[in-house]
DNA sequence: CTCGACCCTGGTGTGCACACCATGTCAAGT
DNA sequence: ACTTGACATGGTGTGCACACCAGGGTCGAG
């Protein structure tokens, strides 16, 4: 569940755990303050440190994100994890989300389709055009 | 390329023209006044007025907002068809669109199979624990 | 011992895409 | 004659998700 990608050994600042999750130092402090992140342990130095189980938490919030979910109900999931929502409800939770995120997809796919018509018909438009001048041309 | 939902005989007022797009009054005014839609004729009492013209080019912002083109690209596009692209022109424009909103719906497929991995983890913990509580009341 | 590169907190600013409101006009219904 | 309802304009408000300061601390390198 840990992705690959957020595992380190030893803890790192927050500029270098930004550009591991392809986010903003400013992005990683917000979702602390908002309370989506929960606060990271902190070094001698007061910096925030970031562990591997920091940095999987950081890259959930940051895959809820890149998949349209809002910070106000990233707030509820967070705020029901720590109430200590028990996995099931977490599972719904997740289900319920990737059931909206699926419908959007549909949405946008309709949409698209209507751009891709679109498209076609300004192909077959100058492919039209493109013919009779050339027969125009062979005449 | 005119969508058969937004086909009227008679000019539609713009309540009419909201529902059947799917969008508010004050969006198409908002388009409106941003450029993006063209002022469509008025009555004599001062009403716009939607015919099948003005409302396909109304549904063809709303397929560009609905592919996720924002109201800044969506304001170049229109101004470069009142200045006179052609086809060609507008074909590139379309496509270049079409490009972007395969890139970010890979993107989010990206972030969507995190999603489903993670939901996956639950399960299996959920069914993981489900097994060793039959077993443990069968011992 | 100064400089630059990090980090901290707390606050303010920004861009987007509308939503909402006050006020007014007009036509149709009762 | 009066109410109702849909429209008009012009202006203001809103929610989101950060971005961007200012002012200050710490640490290692030169």
């Amino acid at each position: 569940m840990l992705l690959p990608e957020v595992r380190v050994d030893d803890p790192v600042t927050i500029s270098v755990a930004a550009e591991m999750l392809g986010i903003t130092v400013d992005t990683i402090r917000y979702y602390e303050k908002e309370g989506i992140a929960p606060a990271p342990e902190r070094g001698s130095d007061g910096w925030r440190r970031y562990d591997t189980s920091a940095l999987s938490w950081l890259a959930g919030t940051v895959m809820l994100r890149g998949t349209g979910m809002n910070v106000q109900e990233m707030r509820e999931y967070a705020s029901a994890y720590r109430a200590g929502a028990d996995d099931a409800e977490r599972l719904a939770l997740l289900e319920r989300h990737h059931a909206t995120v699926l419908e959007r997809q549909a949405e946008v796919q309709r949409h698209l389709g209507a751009l891709e018509r679109k498209i076609d018909a300004y192909r077959q438009t100058i492919a039209a055009r493109s013919a009779s001048e050339s027969t125009r041309s062979a005449a």
